[in-house]
DNA sequence: GTGAAAGCGCTAACAG
DNA sequence: CTGTTAGCGCTTTCAC
């Protein structure tokens, strides 16, 4: 199988070939200081001859790093993979780690015998630490990773008392500013479109949704609420079915701007009028960013920034590792774009 | 950072309590056979008392496999990963390697910086083999880890004399097809909206579509061929182009179904009825299959296929690396979807 | 069947 | 500044 080319050069032949000891052949490959130029620039020319390429596992197993970090989706449904919010996710991840020298590896993990396996390689050493997207509330994934002492990041928290590291938004602050941006508005029958209830970041939005409309006096109605799964077609099915439940609805909150996509797909084949029949209002802001009438608003969630903040307390996490835990939670940002 | 927790149990502790020499548990961990079935199980207590986890670096190290393979994205622009084009590829490799022990990983090759950490991390040993999607006419990256003596296999040539492993469809004859099809339903004024001319896989596509307009002995107008990028907007720019040069086409071949999603909505948009009064074709079958109404035909890429193929050619070159590469062309299907 | 011993290729600590 | 020396933890002969 495919292990390093058998007869590949190794650093004592470097060394050999130029002249000089291993370990000087070692420091001039991790550019360490401490060595005369010129050595240097011999031990260079033997590396070039022979097409020496430093061996990773030998690397990692004398003590230091694997210089490689994974990024992990445990989602066992597979449709959320080409999500824009994973592949920005991805894409800032990737950018915050673009000017080192480690390697970013994107597993999945979605059956058991996946998590078996993705626990063995993080655990035997292959990467330095582990960044986990949407966990789900009983997932104990991170916990065996933070147990075995691998440095680990969630993107969201599974409850409210999360004992592992993870970035997060203020869910409930963003839901509420939404809601009460249609309360605003005048309208009353607002329904929400939910992601799955068992996750925690949906509890957050949900509550979020309450509170608004608590505190403007407007009865909450249970009906008025439906789970959808964060894509756009069930953003479709939700919608379809709160129209049937609710005729007279005047607004619909999307806890993604996936779903309120797909919330308006329908709305408009029912033909209601999008906003002045009925306003929609979308959690996120990728899809609708891009894709439709700028008459939407929406709650944007700064994917970029939670990206790169992932990374950040990763790194964090490896300089300082008697730290338990470490949280932060990013600030959202109400966009309007009304066409009134 | 963050190697092996420090003081995590090593096989040779495992031995110490369960009373064997290190050889034998290292039989059991790996299933080997030749163990006395009362000796195994001893040493497998000792291996849960302890918690061990192999380390992976170390095995490595001592011969045998990295027990990984890489999953490569080599696109600049990051858009594509979004695309279902890519998450079915990674969903079938993902499943075609679910029942094995090789861990897929997921990189992404976009600048020169991560290219070179790339080749780093694979001729380093980390990984068996390296499947690579994507790939543009003047990459070298498939010939430098091929050359390393890495087991490599792309998802589509880089020309037509392609030296390195490679699953493709039958982009030639698929074109062919589906431009043959719109030309019996007695269509003449036929666009094509390409993907990005420097990828062989559109001028396959390209070449198919020529090939059926000579043979019906229709005028290959150039002002009729737009190049995309695969991507729904850049289909959506390029129809906006061909209805602006043509006002008078009555249909358009787009070479990827996401781009011909895009040109839909164009078309609608301009007041054009789909299929009555211009016909739309896409290549694959990802997007449109899901989406938009029944009156839309496709030629279908099986990617639940490719990827499959990929792993097992991959798997071939593990076991037979005396052969140079493999190709194969897996067939294209026409779907036909005319409402009529 | 099972134990002992010899590395895999590299880093790091220690002499010089 | 640079060479030498110990391992890192595992697999793999090879005896017993």
């Amino acid at each position: 199988m495919g292990k390093q080319r058998p007869g590949s050069p190794t650093l004592e032949e470097v060394a050999a070939r130029a002249g000089v000891g291993r370990g000087t052949v070692s420091r001039v490959i991790n550019n360490a200081a401490g060595v005369k130029d010129s050595t240097r620039r011999t031990v260079q020319r033997a590396i070039a001859e022979l097409g020496y390429v430093p061996n990773l596992a030998a690397r990692s197993l004398a003590g230091r790093r694997a210089d490689a970090v994974a990024l992990a989706m445990t989602e066992r449904d597979w449709r959320l993979f080409g999500e824009p919010f994973f592949s920005e996710i991805v894409r800032s991840v990737g950018d915050a780690l673009a000017d080192t020298s480690v390697q970013l590896l994107l597993t999945l993990v979605r059956t058991d015998a996946e998590r078996k396996r993705f626990v063995e390689y993080a655990r035997g050493g292959r990467v330095d630490g582990v960044l986990l997207m949407s966990v789900r509330a009983e997932d104990r994934l991170p916990d065996m990773l933070a147990e075995a002492g691998l440095p680990t990041v969630l993107l969201g928290r599974r409850s409210g008392d999360e004992r592992v590291t993870y970035v997060d938004a203020d869910n409930v602050g963003g839901a509420r500013d939404a809601v009460e941006h249609l309360l605003r508005a005048g309208r009353r029958r607002i329904a929400a479109v939910t992601g799955p209830l068992d996750m925690y970041v949906t509890q957050c939005r949900l509550r979020g949704y309450r509170e608004a409309l608590a505190a403007a006096g407007v009865d909450p109605l249970p009906t008025l609420v439906v789970e959808g799964d964060f894509t756009e077609d069930s953003g479709r099915r939700a919608t379809a079915e709160l129209l049937e439940r609710h005729p007279d609805l005047d607004a619909v909150f999307a806890a993604s701007d996936t779903m309120a996509a797909g919330a308006l797909g329908v709305l408009r084949a029912a033909g209601r009028r999008v906003p002045e029949d009925v306003a929609v209002i979308g959690f996120d802001d990728f899809t609708l960013a891009r894709h439709t009438e700028p008459s939407l608003t929406t709650v944007r969630q700064p994917l970029e920034e939670i990206g790169r903040t992932m990374v950040r307390l990763l790194l964090e996490e490896f300089e300082q590792p008697e730290v338990a835990w470490r949280h932060v939670i990013l600030r959202t940002r109400l966009v309007v774009r009304d066409s009134a």
